[in-house]
DNA sequence: GACCAACTTTGACCGCGGTCAAGGAAGCGG
DNA sequence: CCGCTTCCTTGACCGCGGTCAAAGTTGGTC
């Protein structure tokens, strides 16, 4: 098996390392790692020594907090090109998890802040783009303050289709994706249990908003009248 | 009255300003302008377009988002030295608004974009920063997810001491200190009501562990059962 | 197919916190 | 001091969602 080299990356153009040219790109070809993470396994530990960051190339992460009382929130999604990791920061804030089989580009965080150092221009997208990750946890705060468990799901269903069958199918048409979590892991997402995870995706069905052929399977049927609820 | 200058500022060196020293601070003092917001004031509306962005100089300012329901959620708070606005946005992602009398050191927002692409220390300290709240207000969703409304205001509570009182007085004794806000405003940062939020604080202090000597003050006489109650 | 583990659904019950309503306390201008 | 407004407290009630418990499904292995 050859090395890999970022030229061949599937995230090329839209991880932070957009912001290079394939000549800069050298540096972090030489820093940066390949690692794999089967479902299940973790990258990083809550309040750990964490010395490392990371692009993700493929799969999705959960960050997460847990309560002292153990119950683990998820707090954020990752998803490919998307940045692991805080640098500067010489411990992890979050649990970071593989829900699926995942690929990362890991490098040590220090030679990574001198790569920041050194390239301005990415520096700059890593700010905007935790500036809109900002945005996006402050948003959802809303959500979880404030919104019934019909609302959060409601949302979180709009959410996952905008993301994984939006590409697909005409508008109007029913949208059929797979969720990346179990009941539990929307749970731990949703801040409700799996219980009522259950309850309301049952609902959903029995009033003719969406269909559940599989466990993890969805079809959107009626977009409008979810995102009704999902305001609230 | 003579226009304000940097050097005089009171937060010269807590604000993104402090990465600049007194000469580069030059660009920075013809552009931003001092502004005065009146309790209740409002500096910017969510979603509508923005092209300023600021330092707060003193005062509190919140950020809130509204479903459509009309209910508003607070999803963070400003204090002195603290940056407001987001660079490179065209629009307001949250509406801001003066909780106290406060003053803000007010920018263009093209032309601090231009100082932050001209002092790469400062950029870099803004990134700091705003992995910092990032990092805040994803644990607060943790909080806002599961928490109890005790754990919440207690939680609360402990966090403002520490601000507000933190300063005073050696550890065991009681410190007291003012609400930065009054009930409803502690409801919406919270995601509560306001007969919540009051019932429990009298809770708290029927059972010794806080004392209420006014509308707005509050003595903390039990941290630690306080923080055990937070931590749910 | 038989078995088993993991996940999901469903039901019964109940407590927390929201809602509605009324009454008190503080601040303020006349 | 009065009257008014605003803010806070307290009470009664109830619905949502958590908890506990028990089936029911799915998927994988032998």
């Amino acid at each position: 098996m050859t090395a890999p080299v970022c030229s061949d990356c599937a995230v090329r153009d839209r991880a932070l390392c957009g912001a290079l040219d394939d000549v800069q790109l050298g540096a972090l070809n030489r820093l940066g790692r390949r690692r794999r993470l089967a479902a299940g396994e973790r990258f990083a530990w809550a309040g750990d020594e964490s010395d490392v960051c990371a692009n993700l190339l493929s799969g999705i992460l959960t960050l997460t907090t847990s309560s002292l009382g153990g119950e683990e929130q998820i707090v954020g999604l990752l998803y490919p090109a998307d940045f692991v990791g805080r640098p500067w920061a010489t411990r992890a804030d979050f649990t970071v998890t593989a829900l699926a089989p995942a690929e990362l580009c890991v490098f040590p965080r220090e030679g990574f802040e001198r790569v920041l150092a050194e390239h301005p221009a990415m520096e700059r997208l890593l700010l905007e783009r935790t500036l809109a990750a900002l945005t996006e946890a402050r948003g959802r705060m809303l959500t979880l303050a404030r919104g019934s468990a019909e609302a959060r799901i409601a949302g979180f269903l709009l959410d996952i289709a905008a993301r994984a069958g939006g590409c697909s199918g005409a508008p109007g048409l029913p949208v059929t994706f797979d969720l990346p979590l179990d009941r539990a892991g929307i749970a731990r997402l949703l801040g409700l249990t799996i219980e009522t995870v259950s309850r309301r995706l049952t609902r959903f069905e029995r009033d003719g908003l969406v269909r559940l052929p599989a466990r993890r399977a969805v079809t959107i049927l009626d977009p409008d009248a979810l995102a009704r609820l999902a305001a609230g």
